[in-house]
RNA sequence: GGGCCAUUAGCUCAGUUGGUUAGAGCGCAUGCUUGAUAAGCAUGAGGUCCCUGGUUCGAGACCAGGAUGGCCCA
């Protein structure tokens, strides 16, 4: 029951002993207006140059070496959300190893080559890409990735994440980083995992080029949808008879296939069935015909001969590499297997033409078959194509369904609207076209089972990681380093004007880098020396044609894949500025692991037959509130700098802890957002209530820790519990757990607890008792660690606290960046047990009383075991429970209820509020004694 | 269509190897405080643990299928 106690509404001034308190006292002001005070603070940190001179000081003192890699973002475009959480959860890793006292060096880097800025420039220009003249697209490709760099550079500062080597960052397009790549390059001729063949690209016709899948989009498009007889030969038709397990009776036998794409059928060499899928044989009409049983009817149907008659049927397996002939080109059609084909349309028999399909190239290339490629790169047919010749391949669709027709081998003939890929650019239909180009062979000395058993000797996290990973090298068969456009690091390749062949010699390749190694970034593309200097300057004395021996060659213009360029930052950042290698760390989205996570792995497994990374960290995906994934064209896109001038980079950076980052999506939207603003105001306030307790403290009056009253001791001891727990969760990048470890310490320990209990203390004892100084050493102890375990996440707020705190208690710790995390040696179980039972005393005297906040007008008597055990805290139990009285119940007292609550006796005090005996003092009768001596000695005169 | 991942309170998340009445912070409601005050404290309401089957004495957890969403590929 609650005392029923009057309380004055007004008190008479001559009552007001208000003044003669130590009440909170801060400049830290309440309201964090983040996005106006940040920027004055990124410059602070600037000047200071607080990252360096303290990485600096961890290696004066011996601090290990820790080297989180940086995965350069592409130098294009404004900063989104997703490239927040990208450099604010490499920053918290940072700083948790700086803080930790950890040599972590961080550069970070950029990827600056490529066909978006290429394009780009293009667009900006005014140019077309085949009258551009290399040299001078490519520097003013050059100056565009330098605007982006320094625009996303500034934009990253705004974020509070510059703790790194901003100043000198890498680059792709340096000197030194070219000719790392083209070394590389040679170490791989070198050890024949580089080789040139063809392969299958996404080509347009009308522009001449090839494209990435990036430049395409895709639209409808009605194309022509035909049945086509691949009739068998006699010894063919007996072999795929005998397959069936029939005898052969001399009627026509052939395979239906289906496309829409009449004009690759000059490139056919192959029909592709299911592994698994039942064929069927049918006969219908006066013909017999193979087609997948699951479509049989469907296709019989066209034949307009009734329903067809199933003769027998068998596996796709039993036709595996049988054949049949080609309908107009004297050739044959290999049977062949591909896991792609599916039975939903068509016959079940894929036409396949390796020189024209992404699919049919890499089944080619497991059949070893030929490439055809009769299409010549404006998109009318070579000689190759036999009566086609010099037609247009669109123009050639109608011929080719007519001819079919005329010859018998056309069973139906529509037409048939698809999706189907567009050049974005000229939005025409793109063709897929094989070309020559220069691959890594994964299957080259073993390189993939290499790289899978490198997968396993690294830490990924989350734990699934290691599965995808293996999967990503598991399932590539080579990879495609060259693309035909002017904006990256040549391919140092020449040509032998003898006969035609390709050649990456080593020795060129590395006299290549050595002349760009020579050049200073100022000069401009290193890489241009390709374009300017003669052969000869790089071609080694008696250089010859392996294949005929010839010795006149040309150069190649080939550039490299920008996925190998940032594929290789291991070796042009870690190795090249002698850090730590393999690295501890990569720490990227999830996307990455078909990326740079795999591009790193697959070059350093290939040169130094290890993985690059110790471990690899990645995160989900940026979606909004309501779970979609974020887009410019849906309006739920939400760019970097908006996000901080509306909230400001704290609030954000503590975003990226309130969630669990490392599975699935990161939900990003308003809502959400209110919610972290309601946990960083809670934890804002406490950094005030705690900077404002100990305002007046000094070193000189600091008390150590063995001299401290027992509660600050158990408080402190609690303190350093949770201190070691999110340390522990820090060390490994659980930084959602050290948010919820933080939150819940910050409410109910210090808060509702500690905060609470120390009011009376800290407020109505004289300010030098040294009581009080027990508790604002303790405070202080609990503001400056946790200032240091902040700053990771809440870098700006925590570093606006600290410069708050009086300089003489800031000592030589000028930033927040100074401090270091505590060594707590070993946590106090007992002290912690303490700890426990009081917090659970104090919520027992709270749930009895119905109201806590300094509420001082109970007196409470405790069982005896209880009182027992707290006995030894003196005063400071009175203090824990917040009442102006305890004491323990005697043994023969009545047991049913362990704490009891009464109303205090004597009266309010008018200046520490407890009950008390008043009227001691004449001049003063509403206070009591103590209270009334400490204002004598304050006022002595009044 | 395939691989991987996620789904627990209004929101963000905890829930050891299957075992009482599923927890926390924030929000919300009510009360207190006005000496942390655009703060602080207390109490309370709030859940079909995505769905459907199965295993088990017992399932939020294990198994199978499905739904929704995401990433990477086709």
């Amino acid at each position: 029951m609650r005392p029923n106690v009057g309380r004055s509404m007004s008190v008479p001034p001559e009552r007001d002993y208000r003044w003669s308190l130590n009440l909170p006292k801060t400049e830290f002001p309440m309201r964090a207006e983040l996005p106006k005070r940040e920027p004055a603070r990124v410059q602070w940190w600037a000047e200071r140059h607080t990252y360096l001179r303290r990485l600096e000081q961890n290696r004066r003192c011996g601090g290990a070496p820790f080297v989180l890699h940086d995965g350069p973002p592409y130098a294009n475009g404004e900063l989104h959300m997703g490239h927040f959480l990208n450099r604010v959860l490499k920053d918290a890793l940072v700083k948790i190893h700086l803080l930790d006292g950890e040599y972590a060096d961080f550069v970070p880097g950029w990827d600056m080559h490529g066909l978006p800025i290429e394009r780009e420039t293009l667009a900006h220009l005014k140019l077309d890409f085949r009258q551009a003249d290399p040299l001078t697209l490519r520097r003013a490709c050059r100056e565009r990735a330098l605007y982006w760099l320094n625009l996303q550079r500034e934009q990253m500062f705004r974020m509070g994440v510059g703790f790194g080597r901003y100043d000198d960052p890498y680059m792709t397009i340096a000197p030194q980083f070219e000719a790392a790549i083209v070394e590389t390059l040679a170490d791989l001729a070198e050890k024949d995992y580089l080789y040139k063949g063809l392969r299958s690209t996404l080509w347009c016709v009308y522009d001449e080029t090839a494209l990435a899948e990036a430049e395409i989009e895709y639209k409808n498009h009605t194309s022509p949808s035909i049945y086509v007889r691949f009739r068998a030969g006699d010894a063919q038709r007996r072999a795929l008879l005998s397959a069936f397990g029939l005898d052969d009776d001399g009627t026509p036998l052939s395979i239906a296939i289906w496309t829409t794409t009449p004009w690759t059928l000059p490139a056919n060499v192959a029909i592709a069935l299911l592994p698994g899928a039942t064929y069927g044989l049918y006969r219908v009409g006066a013909e017999d015909v193979i087609v997948a049983e699951k479509l049989a009817s469907d296709v019989l149907a066209r034949f307009g001969a009734g329903p067809g008659v199933l003769r027998a049927q068998t596996d796709a397996a039993a036709l595996d590499r049988l054949a049949v002939r080609h309908p107009f080109l004297d050739r044959d059609a290999l049977v062949v297997l591909a896991e792609y084909v599916e039975l939903e349309t068509g016959t079940g028999a894929v036409h396949t033409a390796p020189g024209h399909g992404a699919d049919d190239f890499e089944t080619g290339v497991r059949y070893e078959l030929p490439i055809i490629n009769p299409v010549d790169a404006g998109g009318r047919f070579t000689a190759e194509a036999g009566p086609y010749a010099g037609l247009h391949i669109f123009e050639a669709n109608a011929r080719i369904v007519d001819d079919l027709r005329a010859s018998g081998a056309l069973i139906a003939g529509e037409s048939y609207e698809h999706s189907y890929p567009h050049c974005w650019r000229c939005k025409n239909p793109v063709i897929f076209r094989a070309t020559s180009q220069w691959f890594i062979g994964m299957d080259r000395r073993e390189l993939r089972e290499r790289a899978e058993h490198a997968v396993h000797t690294v830490r990924w996290s989350p734990a699934w990681g290691e599965t995808r990973m293996s999967q990503m090298v598991g399932n590539h068969p080579e990879w495609c380093v060259s693309r035909q456009r002017v904006w990256g690091t040549p391919i140092p390749s020449v040509v032998c004007t003898a006969c035609n062949e390709s050649l990456l010699d080593p020795r060129l390749a590395r006299s290549f880098a050595t002349a760009m190694r020579a050049r200073s970034f100022d000069e401009g593309n290193a890489s241009d020396l390709w374009w300017t200097e003669p052969l000869e300057r790089f071609a080694p004395a008696g250089l010859a044609c392996p294949s005929c021996g010839g010795t006149a060659f040309a150069k190649e213009f080939n550039i490299v894949d920008i996925w190998f360029e940032s594929g290789v930052t291991w070796r042009a950042v870690l190795v090249e500025r002698g850090m730590k290698f393999p690295a501890d760390a990569y720490l990227e989205g999830a996307d990455q692991y078909r990326g740079w996570f795999r591009s790193n792995l697959i070059t350093a497994v290939a040169t130094r037959d290890t993985a690059p990374y110790e471990k690899v960290i990645s995160y989900g995906w940026v979606v909004d509130e309501h779970g979609r994934a974020m887009h410019k064209s849906t309006g739920n896109y939400i760019a970097a700098d908006e996000a901080m001038t509306k909230y400001g980079a704290d609030l954000l950076r503590l975003w990226t802890a309130s969630t669990d980052v490392s599975v699935g999506d990161v939900r990003l939207g308003a809502t959400l957002l209110d919610n972290v603003a309601n946990v960083y105001r809670n934890l804002r306030n406490r950094l005030r209530f705690l900077l404002g307790l100990v305002a007046d403290l000094t070193p000189a009056t600091r008390v150590a820790r063995a001299t401290m009253e027992p509660l600050d001791r158990l408080a402190l001891a609690a303190f350093d519990a949770f201190a070691a727990e999110v340390m522990a969760h820090y060390r490994g990048f659980r930084l959602h757990d050290a948010y919820l470890a933080i939150q819940r310490f910050d409410k109910e320990d210090l808060s509702a607890f500690y905060g609470d209990a120390l009011k009376d203390r800290l407020y109505s004892s004289s300010r030098d008792a040294a009581r009080r100084r027990s508790g604002q050493s303790a405070l202080f102890e609990i503001f400056r660690t946790t200032c240091a375990l902040l700053a990771p996440i809440l870098s700006f707020t925590a570093e606006e606290a600290w410069q708050h705190l009086s300089e003489d208690l800031r000592g030589a710790d000028e930033s927040v960046f100074d401090l270091s995390f505590p060594h707590v040696d070993a946590v106090d179980a007992e002290a912690l047990a303490a700890w426990s039972a009081l917090k659970e005393l104090r919520a027992q005297v709270a749930a009895s009383e119905g109201v806590r906040d300094f509420a001082l007008d109970a007196h409470v008597e405790v069982a005896p075991p209880l009182y027992d055990r707290f006995v030894g805290l003196g005063d400071n139990l009175r203090e824990a429970l917040v009442v102006s009285a305890v004491r323990g119940l005697s043994a023969s007292a009545d047991g049913a209820s362990r704490v009891a609550l009464f109303a205090a006796a004597g009266e309010k005090c008018q200046r520490c509020w407890k009950y008390l005996p008043l009227g001691l003092d004449r001049e003063h009768p509403a206070l009591c004694a103590p209270c009334a001596a400490i204002v004598r000695e304050l006022r002595p005169n009044g």
